[in-house]
DNA sequence: TGTCCCTGCAA
DNA sequence: TATTGCAGGGACA
């Protein structure tokens, strides 16, 4: 292939601003402090930049500059130049000096300005890289950089991943980079105390600039300005050309290198390991070679005896936060039994055997006492714990009557709010946030048939897995937590929502929901003879017998043996036989029908109604699902083992199946949803006036579509009609095109084009959301909700075109789906808050995306509806009103 | 025993 | 060539 030597790539530079991040990082994490308790916030914020633009941009060349704190030449200029400033806090000042040495012993070239601002060095720096034919990447929160984009030149917040180049910023500013200077001038830079004209906002400004070309310009003809604005114009331009003077960034001191100095320096290890030493910087203590020994971890600690076992103790009371999890016998998380805790603070990692079997369980401290002395920290609210996914554990330590408090922070919401499409495994978080290859849990059971149960696992290896999970949890929060802080909207998602949900959730697995396994069990009998008929019939048309539960076989004989039409295939290729295909080739032939209707009575034999007593819980004898809080992308739960969120409810047979959720005695359930919530959610995203209309009045929202379509009055809307107008507003928020849509409906591609031309032409505020979705989409790669969500869509920038517009389907729904997810859960909380305050015996029982299910003792029956369908409805104010229908029953079918 | 494929249940 | 999930059975390594 080419030979590497003959490639020759342009160099790429990247320069870091790390005055600006320096202020934001420590206004972001003001109180972190070391064992000293010297503060160290704005060290970790921007080291973690630092390491994370290192990572994501592996520049060839690099460079972090920052202020001097003398007088610059601007102060010189203008007495006023930042005057409105504070000086910089006391806990600032005492983190430059480490930080500086840092970076440094990190191997980044480090320039401090003097007489001149670190902006004046990133303009010198990038203006001698474009002259040499560079490209540049200039990380920076301060937009006062915008003036040296030009071709080869980006510029990066780290802080809000906006990422800027000429016409990006042309489109942000409305106008050019080269303009930029001239556009502040006028606007006044508040940040540095340089006013510009009084009343002229950016829209004027940007306005004068497209008019009069440049600022020289504009001032010349600043007699043609009418209005008070105008009035100000003219009494600013004696003051204008000193403005545009201190807003202009130097682009030629003198420096003391030359770019090619600014190469990647040797990283120090020692000196770093001992800052990192001094100020807990746990990334840097674990990255550090020489100090992080071979597998076999002789550093971490296996609590087997008194003494240390006190020593620990000790030091959790006294440890600001400590990482903590738990090992197990099991998965079941209502049935597994402890076998070991370990911990990690202060460097620190140690694992305490107390359930293991075998030749060593003489070593370990005995179970029950141990863990009586463990309790009074496990409760404490007041020692806060950080996990990987705590709620486990909660479960775990519940079983053994122990209530875990003091839950502070769990890297798994901390990675799923970050990136929720990334896997969240503790595994995969060291791997992507510390590069850290961690023992697994089959490295040290073995796999398959061979592996042995963790209590059977001996002391030492044990130890080297259960300390490393808590020593790289502690250390994934260290690194995801200052990204969470630097994100001030994902981290109120974070705290004020997936935090306090995730109570919520533990609350409602471990309740259950009562099943009536009786009635299970005589539809299990029922369904069985049912099948027994049907696969006899279809035997006797097919001619021979056949497997009516594989498909395979289905095929072979639809289409081989019969030689019926095939209609599509699936995506590995092979002639379908799905419902879609056989309840077409039923219109011809007997024997499909037959195959169709032991499918779906299959289906629910095997899935619920023999598949759902098992899941039982003896000791309750109630049904745990789990809810997966960080598995869905959109930010909606999931719910397995067994899911309860796909209870049939379409069909008779279903709903018998539905029926068998029941309330115990004395008790009702109730079932509440937001009717149509992400067509709402539609209506309020895309303020198209239709559509909001259509809410605002409560009108049935199909109905009215399908009026607006076909062009007749609401009340001469045919059912056909209605059915068309509901699969396109079901169709929309998933993306559909005219074949999708053709198909849905039986139609021609050119008929369901038509439909959808009629719709964008009635509701354009649709097209124009839709449209708007998919180009924020493609220029920043995420979508968000109203809460501020981020939904990643990385598949939007494949090379295949299938995954690319399968991505753009799912940008459309995404922000609907995952907003409506969002109201839901902060309905959750509100309605736990409520009844915990109220002190009453209601529980949340299931979560079904737009539905909450409750178990209601008779008396609270009242309150409850009222009250749970008013806070359903109040969790946000939206331009359409949220309407939440709600009902009641013995069974959750009744409750519908 | 584990994994992939097809199918189908829900919102 | 309609979004997000979970799970069952068959087929096969």
């Amino acid at each position: 292939m080419h030979s590497m030597m003959n490639e020759k790539k342009t160099p790429h530079l990247l320069l870091v601003d790390g005055s600006s991040y320096l202020y934001r990082a420590y206004h972001a994490m003001p109180n972190l402090k070391n064992h000293h308790g010297e503060p160290t916030g704005a060290l970790f914020g921007v080291l973690n930049m630092l390491e994370r633009l290192k990572d994501d941009y592996k520049p060839d060349h690099a460079a972090c500059l920052f202020d001097s704190p003398r007088p610059t030449f601007r102060h010189v200029a203008y007495a006023n130049y930042k005057a409105q400033r504070p000086p910089m806090p006391d806990d600032l000042v005492r983190q430059i000096a480490p930080l500086h040495e840092a970076i440094e012993h990190l191997g980044w070239p480090l320039l401090k300005a003097t007489g001149v601002e670190a902006d004046d060095l990133i303009a010198t720096l990038t203006q001698q890289a474009i002259e040499c034919g560079w490209t540049v990447t200039i990380s920076s929160g301060d937009k006062d950089l915008v003036q040296l984009l030009q071709p080869g030149v980006e510029l990066i917040n780290t802080l809000n991943n906006e990422c800027l180049n000429t016409e990006a910023a042309t489109q942000k500013y409305g106008v050019t980079p080269a303009q930029f200077v001239d556009y502040l001038t006028l606007v006044g830079d508040s940040a540095d105390n340089v006013p510009g004209v009084t009343k002229a906002g950016p829209k004027t400004a940007a306005r004068w600039i497209g008019t009069y070309g440049s600022l020289d310009n504009l001032m010349q003809h600043a007699d043609d300005i009418p209005g008070v604005v105008g009035n100000h114009l003219r009494q600013a331009l004696d003051w204008l050309p000193q403005a545009r003077f201190l807003i202009t960034l130097k682009r030629d001191v003198e420096l003391p290198l030359e770019l090619n100095d600014l190469a990647w320096r040797p990283i120090r290890h020692a000196e770093l390991a001992a800052l990192a030493e001094r100020y807990d910087l746990r990334r840097w203590k674990t990255q550090q070679p020489t100090l992080t020994p071979p597998r076999g971890t002789a550093h971490y600690e296996t609590i087997v005896d008194e003494t240390r076992l006190e020593a620990w103790l000790e030091r959790l009371s006294r440890s600001p936060l400590t990482a903590f999890d738990t090992e197990t016998n099991g998965l079941d998380m209502l049935t597994s039994q402890l076998v070991g805790l370990s911990f990690c603070c202060s460097g620190e990692s140690a694992y305490l055997p107390i359930g293991h079997h075998g030749p060593e369980a003489i070593r370990q401290l005995p179970f029950a006492p141990t863990l009586a002395r463990l309790r009074s920290w496990l409760e404490d609210e007041q020692a806060p714990k950080v996990g990987q996914n705590l709620n486990f554990d909660r479960h775990i330590l519940a079983n053994h009557g122990i209530t875990l408090r003091g839950i502070a922070h769990d890297t798994l919401l901390q990675s799923y709010i970050l990136e929720a499409h990334e896997p969240h495994n503790l595994e995969s978080l060291a791997k992507r946030h510390l590069h850290r290859d961690t023992l697994s849990f089959s490295d040290v059971t073995g796999k398959g048939s061979a592996a042995l149960p963790f209590p059977a696992v001996d002391l030492a290896r044990a130890t080297a897995y259960a300390a490393e999970d808590a020593d790289v949890t502690l250390a994934v929060h260290e690194c995801l937590y200052p990204q969470l802080l630097a994100q001030p909207a994902l981290e109120t998602l974070y705290r004020t929502l997936e935090m306090p949900l995730q109570s919520v959730l533990w609350r409602m697995e471990r309740h259950g929901v009562l099943l009536d396994a009786v009635s299970l069990a005589a539809q299990s009998d029922d369904l069985g003879r049912r099948l027994d008929a049907l696969e006899k019939e279809a035997h006797n048309l097919a001619g021979l017998p056949f497997n009516l539960n594989s498909p395979k076989q289905i095929q072979s004989l639809l289409f081989d043996t019969l030689g019926l039409p095939i209609i599509k295939k699936t995506p590995g290729g092979q002639a379908s036989t799905d419902e879609g295909v056989l309840e077409q080739l039923a219109l011809d032939f007997p024997l499909p029908r037959i195959i169709l209707e032991h499918r779906s009575l299959a289906k629910l034999k095997s899935t619920y109604t023999d598949a759902l007593p098992r899941k039982i819980n003896p000791a309750t004898g109630r049904i745990h699902t789990h809810f997966a809080q960080a598995v869905a992308v959109t930010g909606r739960l999931a719910s397995s083992d067994p899911n309860l969120q796909n209870i049939p409810i379409r069909t008779a047979e279903g709903r018998r199946i539905r029926a068998a959720f029941i309330a115990p005695p004395g008790h009702q359930l109730m079932a509440a949803d937001y009717s149509q919530i992400e067509l709402r959610l539609m209506a309020h995203f895309s303020d198209d006036p239709g559509l909001l209309n259509a809410f605002a009045l409560n009108q049935d929202v199909h109905r009215a579509t399908a009026a607006e379509i076909f062009a007749v009055p609401l009340e001469a809307v045919t059912q056909e009609q209605r059915r068309a107008a509901k699969a396109i507003n079901f169709g929309l928020i998933y993306g559909m095109s005219a074949f999708g849509l053709a198909r849905q409906l039986n139609l021609t591609r050119t008929a369901a084009q038509h439909y959808i031309d009629r719709y964008f032409l009635r509701y354009p505020g649709v097209a124009h959301f839709m449209e708007t979705t998919r180009r924020q989409a493609r220029e920043k790669g995420f979508v968000e909700t109203l809460s501020g969500r981020r939904l990643g869509l990385p598949e939007l920038a494949s090379s295949q075109n299938g995954r690319r517009q399968g991505a753009e389907r799912a940008a459309i729904n995404a922000p609907l789906q995952g907003t409506a997810a969002d109201l839901v859960k902060r309905a959750m909380i509100a309605v736990q808050n409520w009844l915990d305050q109220d002190g009453l015996a209601t529980r949340l029982i299931l979560q079904v995306h737009d539905e909450l299910i409750l178990e209601v003792p008779n008396e609270e029956l009242e309150q409850v509806q009222a009250r749970v369908t008013q806070l359903m409805s109040q969790v946000a104010s939206l331009k359409v009103p949220l309407v939440v229908a709600s009902g009641v029953g013995n069974n959750w079918d009744e409750a519908h």
